[in-house]
DNA sequence: CTTATTTTTGAATTATTATTCATTTATAAT
DNA sequence: ATTATAAATGAATAATAATTCAAAAATAAG
């Protein structure tokens, strides 16, 4: 009997990610996706139900890696919480910075993804956003962070804040150096704009 | 000869911003929107070119609203650059809390009208973008803000992640309160979330 | 080498909807 | 009233592209 040669799951999501960055999610076609990934147009249904269950699956794979960089960061006892806090959006960057293809398409099309669902679209999302809140309330324990803040809106301003920075970057990464984003996040959000 | 009556125009935009809210722009329907405005599928053409045209006007009459309230701002003398700071922010603010669908189009469609386009999509979103650096630079110059900032940086970091807020309050008002979010994000912006 | 089984193909099908346009309706002018 | 003109209608058209599926290709087992 035949058996499946390479690793074609694999090539349909990275052509996926380079076809939704460029075009866009509802304009990209399945047939393009395959060209792309060189398999014929009807093999991507071999391996995903549909055009959604791709964009689905990129999501699931990026938040799954970055919560497991993030589990194993928020369980270090060599750095305090502040340390922690800037190395959770170092994990961030440098995820996004190995492929700005996805940058691109995790901008985009998030929304997409979250329309008409009252929750979050996967598992692992809510899971690093929780770890990021632990990180913050183990700061305020400790007396370095402000415990004024509201985690839940800090956290979401934080991120929509970095995902949109990356965004620019990914289109136009000479206008927006990648080394002064990282610096002037992490100054910003540590220490805020006023000259003291 | 039969003569136009009501504001035909008005209804189809006020009708679109909230079936986009709901649909998203590429599931909305025209014949959802020509019903929701009270007018046949086919008089939408009278008024507009085509579905993409009227995405487009939605955003120009927002920034077109948003530029007009902050240059006025911009010019003011009675408050300094760092107050002009929070007064654009309520500005935006305010703009999205009057409507609500509004704030989840602005936030979920920005990215399918920048797709391929280098610069912006329109003149005001430009003019707001550079009265915010310009009250910025005032800052800098009396010594109120850090002058070692990058201005382009702060800017879209803080307007991502003022959108992102006001997106998942739009989805789920009682989850974000307004008032905690205006607070807490010029809080954030001023001083950081370092304990001093 | 032949067969059985699984993978792969890509043209055909199907569904969806934006857009058009021939027709109808309303009103201003005469 | 009648007419001329512009506005409005909504069913028909046309284009697009996701998904299916009958046929072909590849290989493991015997």
């Amino acid at each position: 009997m035949r058996v499946k040669e390479g690793n074609k799951e694999k090539d349909i999501l990275e052509a996926a990610i380079k076809i939704f960055a460029k075009m866009g999610f509802h304009q990209a076609k399945i047939s393009k996706i395959a060209e792309t990934a060189g398999i014929a147009t009807g093999s991507v249904y071999l391996y995903f139900k549909n055009k959604d269950a791709i964009l689905l699956k990129i999501f699931e794979q990026l938040w799954q890696k970055i919560y497991l960089e993030t589990e194993s960061l928020a369980k270090r006892s060599d750095i305090n919480a502040v340390e922690k806090f800037e190395n959770l959006l170092d994990i961030i960057f440098d995820l996004f910075v190995q492929n700005p293809h996805l940058a691109v398409v995790i901008s985009s099309e998030e929304h997409y993804l979250l329309r008409g669902k009252r929750s979050n679209f996967n598992e692992f999302y809510d899971k690093f956003l929780d770890i990021g809140e632990e990180i913050i309330n183990e700061g305020i324990k400790n007396k370095l962070i402000n415990p004024n803040l509201d985690i839940k809106i800090f956290r979401n301003f934080a991120f929509g804040g970095l995902r949109h920075l990356l965004h620019l970057w990914a289109r136009n990464p000479n206008d927006y150096p990648l080394i002064n984003m990282r610096q002037n996040v992490k100054f910003i959000l540590k220490n805020g704009i006023l000259v003291k």
